[in-house]
DNA sequence: TTGTAAGCGTTATCAA
DNA sequence: TTGATAACGCTTACAA
């Protein structure tokens, strides 16, 4: 490497013309005469000259690329299915579009130097929220972006699911499955924003959990019903199943607000040979991809996460090329997924 | 978006110094007096400032990201929880080195643009091999890669596996176990790059098994050996598993080379009520993550993707940065990874 | 501590 | 069909 960077001036000097000819004759073929143009095209080819996409973007403005902030670092977010499934419904659309997609996330601790710096032509924005910094600066940077699981009442687009109702029908189905002595897990909120906030996202599922609770006569505060927290992977699923299975009131079922979370849970199970779900009744959210693989298949809200990421992405794609928006705010219902995993002790 | 731009003149402007001055304040604080620095800042701040990325990489040359060069197109390459290990051992670099990675894939099906365009430090590759006219347009880039699963004759450092010692160790030990009727299911090769080639890698798994099969005196031209080809997804997975357990000689042990087929085979195996390890043993390829949640756990081949990836990481940023590399090859040993989807007929 | 001005490598505009 | 040349918005010697 380092061999020194051939420019559009030197071809353009071997051959001896100017450089516009050079640029023509890599952009629009139109312009150039046939024959010049593959003598350019050889040298070039020759030298392994490629138009030095900085300096191209410079002035064209469009880069080709478009950014998925993450809300927490890379290696948080990856032990997690979702973001296969919502990389893939990204992708469906820029493959399509002639667009890269680029990971966003905090370096060196901090996401805003990396949203300051990557160089993409909009953003989707993952439970980015309004009162974040991050969010003042992502405005600055004044291109497009998407967000995904965050309505603002501000102008910013956004994909949701209906969460709250998502929530609400699990537990509603948990309960009719004779369920009265219930742990609830939620996850811990991303910390790389250097921000203390309530997570939106958290309290919609929260919201729809307690409102089927109150339907019975049941609520948070009820003795039965307790409440757990633990970081949203596979690890974190299995050390707070440590912590239910050592107390002595043990739950029936668990609702863990992630798969991985549950996934993780189940995965405790079968290592101290607790039945799921003769022993104990598990259930997600989200319906990652590979979640039905479990023993037994886990049930779980399915929250369309590929077509939420190609609809984000679609949006997206709409705003960079400065097209109408049809719809600003598309929310997905979410799809009770009742596979093996909860048991009838009714 | 689309309000004009504000550049680092508008501040100059404004607070009545030259741009320099600015550019300053924003970089090297110290030659800066505090007092000016703040007030700069304030502007900036006030006004919604960002330094243009695009401008500021022109002078600079350092980006702050790296390519990973996929193989196949996102939709198709995030099937598989393969790439969460291995985006997540990239990222445990990235992140203290101030980076973040973009998923190179290919668009309008044609991976050559976007090799060509993409804004990157370096590449990190994924199976990309001499031949294919995308390394050639790699070099022409001058800008470093290491690869992935590819060791070249040529100065391009590279992390590997030992392929083929890993699946002769499998094969070695599923014939142990007394299966003498195997089905073998490769993977079909990635038709992205828009040539024909083979894989080394597959090649190399090949090879080891059939180096184990001809050690008790099998070939892959024995009746009882017969192998198969499928997509390297779940789907893949499940539709050549109909056609293996169709055929009139089924085999006792399914050996898929990836595990996300053989995740597949076993979908397949628990719809259709097709009990293993019992009526049939299946083992897999690389210890992706979940591997170990599915009923039985699956007998896999650890290839150590997060160390490879990490490692791989590590050398680019070393390359990006200038320095001397240690090593220019590495080879990560196989680990057989014995869990319960394989049965003892013997 | 601050300003001036020369790059950086393209594309785009206007002439020729 | 081609050429000059001005952007593009920043960083960084070198001067002041």
């Amino acid at each position: 490497m380092n061999k020194k960077q051939i420019t559009i001036d030197d071809i353009a000097q071997i051959i001896g013309v100017s450089k516009a000819t050079v640029s023509y004759a890599f952009n629009k073929k139109a312009r150039i005469s046939e024959e010049m143009r593959s003598r350019i095209m050889d040298v070039a080819d020759e030298l392994g000259y490629i138009p030095n996409p900085v300096a191209r973007i410079l002035t064209t403005k469009r880069i080709g690329a478009i950014g998925l902030l993450l809300p927490q670092n890379i290696q948080f977010s990856f032990n997690n299915p979702f973001y296969l499934k919502l990389i893939q419904g990204i992708g469906s659309i820029c493959i399509n579009q002639g667009m890269t997609v680029s990971i966003i996330s905090p370096i060196y601790g901090d996401i805003n130097n990396s949203v300051r710096n990557c160089i993409v032509d909009g953003f989707i924005t993952l439970g980015l929220e309004p009162h974040m910094k991050t969010y003042r600066i992502l405005k600055y940077r004044r291109i497009p972006f998407v967000s995904i699981d965050v309505k603002t009442i501000e102008n910013v687009p956004s994909v949701t699911s209906n969460d709250k109702k998502g929530a609400h029908e699990l537990m509603k189905y948990v309960l009719e499955m004779g369920h009265k002595s219930i742990a609830i897990i939620s996850f811990i909120l991303a910390r790389q924003y250097k921000e203390e906030h309530e997570s939106i996202l958290r309290n919609l599922r929260m919201q729809g959990y307690f409102s089927a609770l109150k339907e019975i006569g049941l609520s948070e505060k009820s003795d039965s019903i307790n409440t757990y927290q633990c970081e949203c992977t596979l690890e974190g699923g299995m050390k707070v199943a440590e912590d239910i299975f050592s107390k002595k009131n043990k739950p029936t079922a668990i609702i863990a607000m992630s798969d991985i979370i549950a996934m993780g849970v189940m995965s405790y199970c079968k290592k101290n040979k607790i039945k799921v779900p003769r022993d104990i009744s598990i259930c997600g959210f989200d319906n990652v991809p590979l979640s039905d693989l479990t023993h037994p298949a886990l049930t779980t809200v399915d929250q369309r996460i590929y077509e939420k990421a190609s609809t984000a992405a679609t949006m997206l794609m709409n705003l960079i090329n400065n097209n109408e928006l049809l719809e600003y705010h598309i929310q997905y219902k979410t799809i009770l997924e009742i596979r093996d995993s909860v048991r009838n002790i009714s």
